[in-house]
DNA sequence: ATTGCTGCAAAACGTTTGCACCTAT
DNA sequence: ATAGGTGCAAACGTTTTGCAGCAAT
């Protein structure tokens, strides 16, 4: 178990919510974390397949939506139907830009949006949970971007 | 035809991308800027075969994407893997909080969204397109939510 | 002993596609 | 005449589900 303290915030996670302590759900963590960059339920499954990992689908998919309950990692939406996820233990919140065309996302940090996130929550009266800011973008030149060109 | 500023929009959009001009084309716009809030590709094309028309699950579809390229229509992203629209025609820009509770969209306009939109695009020397700007929360009185307690 | 979890395959869901026919140009 | 659009049904890709057996409590 190479994150001993994030399996630690899982392990209680899941005594809290009376879920069981499971080998497969700490394997699911433990891929979750390594995985460099955004990743869909069944790219981490593949992976971990590919790894000689036994863990069903089922169990993968059941586990990311635990392991986003508890903050470990986060829920991402870029505009195609699928979820995506990207470990967010020991990582500064984010957000993100998507080109259209080369298919790159880029992060950034602006400290506006919590500020935002709390204002207008607490001026409309809901609770704040999390918040998504995607900006849908266009590379300016595609003779040099080496991802548009590359496709 | 109840949106003719729509219709000539629409169709000087299809002439300049030598899309034809087809009636079925314009009852999805129709149907479409009638629809009252935000709704999925299925749900306008049920909601159109209950009013008897006999355009086809395909053709609803591929209209609605083009109404989203002439920015008629808005495409949204709540979070869940379907694609949602809304009307744009003579609507201005907003951003949404829902309610993972009681399902609830809120709108709500905050002008410093579009300049951040712009900043971070010049600086990562991105083109803007679009972006979305949604607000993940919770009711805070369930008792007193009407969209919670009547689920 | 009792739940809850797992793996598997099948089903579900929203969406896209292939194709024969049709229609706007 | 011809390129492009339509309707239908089948295919698609991601996600969820039902269920029998298994394992954590």
């Amino acid at each position: 178990m190479k994150n001993k303290q994030a399996a630690d915030i899982f392990r209680e996670f899941l005594k809290n919510g009376k879920n069981r302590i499971t080998p497969e759900r700490f394997e699911v963590l433990e891929a979750a974390l390594e995985f460099e960059g955004h990743f869909s339920a069944d790219e981490l499954y593949i992976m971990m397949k590919n790894g000689k990992s036994r863990v069903s689908r089922a169990t993968v998919y059941k586990t990311l939506e635990l392991l986003a309950s508890c903050d470990l990692i986060s829920l991402r939406n870029f505009g195609d139907n699928m979820k995506r996820y990207e470990s967010s233990f020991k990582k500064q919140n984010h957000d993100h830009l998507i080109c259209m065309d080369c298919g790159r996302i880029v992060e950034f940090i602006n400290p506006i949006l919590s500020k935002l996130e709390t204002e207008i929550c607490k001026e409309l009266d809901f609770e704040p949970s999390s918040y998504s800011f995607n900006l849908f973008t266009r590379c300016k030149n595609k003779k040099n971007c080496k991802y548009y060109n590359e496709k």
